[in-house]
DNA sequence: AATGAATGAGTCTTCATTCAT
DNA sequence: CATGAATGAAGACTCATTCAT
C-alpha cells in the first residue's frame, strides 16, 4: 500500500516538474530570461511558489535545467539524423540541416538557445557552451575520422565555424518576416552546403 | 569672450559623454547588462547620475550607444580591410581576418557585440542586427558583384553563415585558456579558410 | 485544518491591509501626500514593502484607497443624521451639523479630505469630488422632495455651496487656535444655519 | 548715462521678473505645483535657470509670489465691486458675484487657488488662508457695519461659509462640462443669492 | 549680470526567496 | 508535502539647486 502510494507520489513529483520546466522553457523563450518571473511560471505550470523551490534552487537553476533539457532534445536529433548515414560528409550535411530544420520548428525552443541564454553570467553560459561544443566537437570527431575525405586543416576551428553558422543563419532566418524568408528546408541545404564547402568537401549530392 | 567659454563648455560636453560611453562599454562588456548598475558607470566615468541623465534618457540608452559606437568602429575595421585589396574574394577573407583579429585584440568590446546584447529586448537586439547584418550585407554585395569568381547559389544565407562563423568561433576562442588555443593569427585565417571555401571560392593565397 | 488555516490566513491578510490603511491616512493626514513615504506608512504598520505592494498598486493608490474608506465613514455619518429626522429641513441642518461635528473631531481624516487630496492629480481628485458630490447631491435630492418648503431655485448650484460652507468653515476652525475660536457644536450649529438660510428655509428650531 | 543704463536695467528686470511670474502661474494653474518644474518656467519665461534663482529663492518662493499676486489681483476686483455700492448687502451680493465671474474667466488662475495650492506645506498653505481671510474678513466687517440689516448671529463663521460656498461652487462648475452647466453669470447670481441669504438678509434686488 | 552644465539626495517599485501554516 | 503571504535588498530615475564660466 504504502508503496503504490510512494509510487504515484514520485510519478507525479516527476510529472510537476516536466511541467516546471515545460512552462519554464515557453515563457524564457518567449519573454526571455529576465521578463519571466518565477510566479508567472507556476501559475502556468499549475503549481505553486513552494512547489517550484522543492525542484529547483532558483531561477538560474531552472533556466539551466530548460537548457539541458533542450541540449538533449537537440543532441538527440543530430544522434539520429547521423545514425541514417555511413558517409561522414552526408553524417555532417544532414546533421546541420536537420538541426536547423528542428529549431526552425521551435522557435520558442531556439530563441532559448540562440539569442536569451546569453549574458546570464557564468554557470549559464557554461551549459550553453557545453551545448555548442558538443555539436562541434561531434563535427570535429567525424572529420577527423574520415581524414582523406577532407583536408587536413584546423577542423578544431571549422567545427566552431559550423555551428556559427547554423545559429547565425537561424537567427536571421526568424528575424525575417517569413514572406521576405525561403522555406526552411531551402535554407537549411543552403546552410549544410555552405558547411560542407567550408569544411572542405566536395558538396555533390 | 562668450564665444571662446561656449566652445570650451561643449569640448567639455563631449569629452564627458565620451567617457560615460567608455565606462559604459567597459563595464558592459565586462559585467553584463544587468550586472551594470548606473552609478557604477558614472563613477568609473568620474561623473555624476545627473550629468548621466542629461546625457542619456536611461541605461538602455547608454548601452544603445555603446553599441553604436562599437558598429561603427567595426564597420570602419572592416571597411578598410577591404580597401586594400581589388579582388572581392580577397576583400572578404581579409575583412573576415580583420574583423576576427580586431575583436580577438578588444575582448570588452567582443563580448559587448556577441554575448551581452543578447535577449535585451527588442530595441537592442535590433541595434545588434543591424549591425550583423551590415557585414553580412557588405559579404553578399561583393559575392554578386563576382559572379563567375563564385557559384552562383544563395548569397544571402551564405553571407549571414559567414558572420555566424566568425562570432562563434570568437567566442570559443574567447572561452578556451590562452594555453589551449592557437594565436588569434592562425585562428583567424582558419576561419578566413573556412568561410571563403563556403562562399564555394578556392581559399587560394 | 487547511480551512482554518485559511481562514485565519484571510483575517490576517485583511488586518493587514487595515493597519496599512490606517497608517496611511494618519500619515497623509498629518505630513500631506508627497511628504508621506511609503517606507513610513509600512513601519508605522509594521509591516514590509513587500507587502504594501501586494495590497496595493503604488502609493497613489493607498491615497484612493484611504480617501475612499474616509468617504464611506463621512457618508454613514451623514445617512445615519438624516435618518433621524422626517422633516427634510431638519434633515439637512442635522446632517451639516453632524458633517461638521465629525470632521471636527477627526482632524487628520478632516485635513486628508480638505487640503492634502487637492492637486494630485486627475483620478484622485475625482475621488474627492465623487465623495463631495454625493453630499451635494443628497442635499439636492431632499431640497426636490421638499418643494414649497423651499423656494425653488438653482437647488444644484445652492447644494455646493452648503458643502463649501461646511468645508470652508471646517479649515478655518482648525487654522484657529483652540482659544481662540468657538467650540465646535457652537459653529456647527452657526454653519447649519447659514446654510439652511441659504436654501431659503427658515431655520426656525 | 550711467544713470539711465541703470534706469533700463531696473525696468529689464523687472519685466523679466514679472514674465517669470506669468509662466509660471499658468504653468502652476495648468500643471500643478509638482508637475511643473523650474526648467519649465524659465523657458517659458524665456530666461534661464540663472536667473531664476536671482530672483526667487526657490520653487516655493515663486509659487508664493504667484499666489500673492492673485490674492492682489482678486483683492482689486473685489475692493472694485464693493466702491461701486452704498447699501452694505449690495456690496457683498456684488463683491460674490464678480469674484464668481473674475475666476471664472481666468480658470489657470482659479485652479492656482482652489485646487493647487492645498498640501504644499505650512508657508503656501498660510498665504491662500491669508487671501481667502482677507475676504471672509471684509464680508463680517460689511455685515458688521450694518447690524440692523442683518441678524446679529456669528458672523465670522458666516463669512468663512460665504467663502466655502463661493469656492466650491466655482470648483463644481468647472468640474462640470461647459454643455450641462449653466452660465457663469447665473451660476455667480445663485451663488451671490445663497450667501445673502445665508447671511440672513432678504436677496430681494 | 546671465547662463546652463553639473550635482546627488531621495523615492518608488520589483521580484527572488523564505518559512509559517 | 504543498502553499502563498511576507520579506527587503537593490536600482533606476527626477529635479531643485549650485556655481564656474
Amino acid at each position: 500500500m504504502a508503496y503504490r502510494q510512494t509510487q504515484k507520489m514520485v510519478a507525479r513529483k516527476e510529472a510537476r516538474r516536466a511541467r516546471l520546466l515545460e512552462s519554464a522553457t515557453q515563457l524564457f523563450g518567449q519573454l526571455g530570461y529576465h521578463a519571466t518571473t518565477v510566479p508567472m511560471i507556476v501559475v502556468a505550470a499549475n503549481t505553486s511558489i513552494g512547489s517550484f523551490y522543492s525542484y529547483f534552487r532558483n531561477k538560474e537553476d531552472v533556466f539551466a535545467a530548460c537548457l539541458e533539457v533542450l541540449g538533449d532534445r537537440v543532441g538527440s536529433v543530430v544522434e539520429e539524423s547521423r545514425s541514417k548515414h555511413r558517409d561522414p560528409i552526408a553524417q555532417i550535411r544532414f546533421a546541420v540541416e536537420d538541426l536547423f530544420l528542428f529549431l526552425a520548428g521551435h522557435p520558442k525552443e531556439a530563441r532559448l538557445l540562440i539569442v536569451e541564454s546569453s549574458g546570464l553570467g557564468p554557470r549559464l553560459e557554461q551549459i550553453r557552451r557545453k551545448i555548442l561544443n558538443r555539436h562541434a566537437e561531434g563535427v570535429r570527431e567525424t572529420l577527423d575520422q574520415s581524414r582523406g575525405h577532407v583536408p587536413g586543416f584546423a577542423t578544431a576551428v571549422a567545427s566552431h565555424c559550423l555551428v556559427g553558422a547554423v545559429l547565425e543563419s537561424l537567427y536571421h532566418w526568424f528575424d525575417t518576416p517569413p514572406r521576405r524568408r525561403g522555406p526552411a528546408t531551402t535554407v537549411a541545404r543552403s546552410v549544410a552546403e555552405f558547411a560542407i564547402r567550408g569544411l572542405g568537401a566536395t558538396p555533390a549530392r
